[in-house]
DNA sequence: AAAAATTAATTAAACGTTTGTTTAATTCAA
DNA sequence: TTGAATTAAACAAACGTTTAATTAATTTTT
């Protein structure tokens, strides 16, 4: 792993854990066991790092729901489950990414950073949001408000898991109780959701 | 409205806007038009005057649903729906508040002040839980995950408030829409939530 | 009630750290 | 031998907090 990569995690890791205001350069680079010389002399500045690894890091979640929309062969619940699953998944996988683009949402600062993340969350948005509107046009899904439908969805997993003392709390488990690295939480968390999304869209539903 | 009100108010909204590091006593200071040195006077600390200020304005959302759980008049979905109505107003009401309390817990930073807050929000979903599963027992709610039903409803609305420059582009607005001052997104949310609480919960819901 | 004494509030300035960043020297690789 | 990588040191600025002096308010004494 070359430097700059070394440099990306420790800086993901410890925004993630601290903020970004909460984070100083020296942290960064004495978790990347390197001079913080070298932050200024790759990245320009702390702020244009946070900026790479935002870019970086989104990389991985741009556009995974693209071609899911045109698929012919599933139903728009099978999709939609597709992305229940693909949400649950990647904020269980890094979930201090998904804690730092909230963040950073919720504060009025870096108003270009904002607009850039909230572009990339979009992306993935629009996709959800013409699955179920295909589905509503189709008859397969009842006439629902699709844009907070999605809020739904996405509020669930992220209010379940943005703190895991709230979590342990909230589920009465134990100090030894790891929400990130709990398989169970993980299923419950999707059969709740499948649920939820087939009582509130599904037209035939009892 | 005294001068330690006044840094508590002039602390809220910097707190809210740019987060307990990225906010600076003189900051404080400067909104409340007072000398940065009255902040450690008053509170001690600049970390003093967090606690304080959470202490402070907890006290206004404290137990406000215990009452209606043991309420017989009414029917639990009926219950349901008065406290979706009041988390809605809640969070329209001080938005920044609800985004404190969210980022902070979402920062592995300040363990005793985390721990606190939990406990404040962690009271009124011990009372929400009660009525799902009142409702649960007595027949009239499905058989659901309470804890996670709870969180979608909470979730709905952060996620859907959590961010202006994000809301406007999930509802395609203009720079002029001001979620937070919105009546029909208001409106918009809470006749989700109920339509989503009411096809998830109730038995009898074709 | 006036004067004196005491406590509280307020201030500007300074404190020692820590902050992000730069410099200049040095090591490393091509 | 040249350019990139790496370092320790230093930089000014900003940080939270403290100090010491002054003003304002309150209480006590006359």
């Amino acid at each position: 792993m070359d430097k700059q990569t070394v440099i990306l995690s420790a800086a993901m890791k410890l925004f993630g854990q601290k903020g970004f205001e909460g984070t100083s350069v020296r942290d960064i680079a004495s978790v990347a066991e390197v001079n913080p010389a070298m932050i200024s002399y790759y990245f320009g500045s702390k702020e244009k790092l946070f900026e790479k690894l935002v870019e970086h890091k989104a990389a991985y979640l741009k556009g995974v729901f693209e071609e899911l929309v045109n698929n012919t062969s599933l139903s728009q619940m099978e999709k939609l489950t597709i992305v229940i699953d693909g949400y649950i998944e990647r904020m269980f996988q890094s979930p201090q990414f998904n804690h730092l683009l909230h963040r950073e949402l919720s504060l009025e600062r870096r108003p270009q950073l904002k607009n850039a993340i909230s572009d990339i969350l979009l992306r993935n948005f629009v996709s959800v949001r013409k699955i179920i509107q295909d589905g509503v046009e189709k008859g397969e899904f009842k006439k629902v408000d699709a844009e907070l439908t999605i809020a739904s969805v996405l509020g669930t997993i992220n209010h379940m898991l943005s703190s895991e003392v709230m979590c342990r709390k909230m589920l009465q488990k134990g100090k030894d109780f790891n929400p990130f690295q709990s398989k169970k939480l993980k299923e419950r968390i999707g059969e709740h959701l499948k649920q939820l999304m087939c009582s509130h869209l599904l037209v035939n539903n009892k």
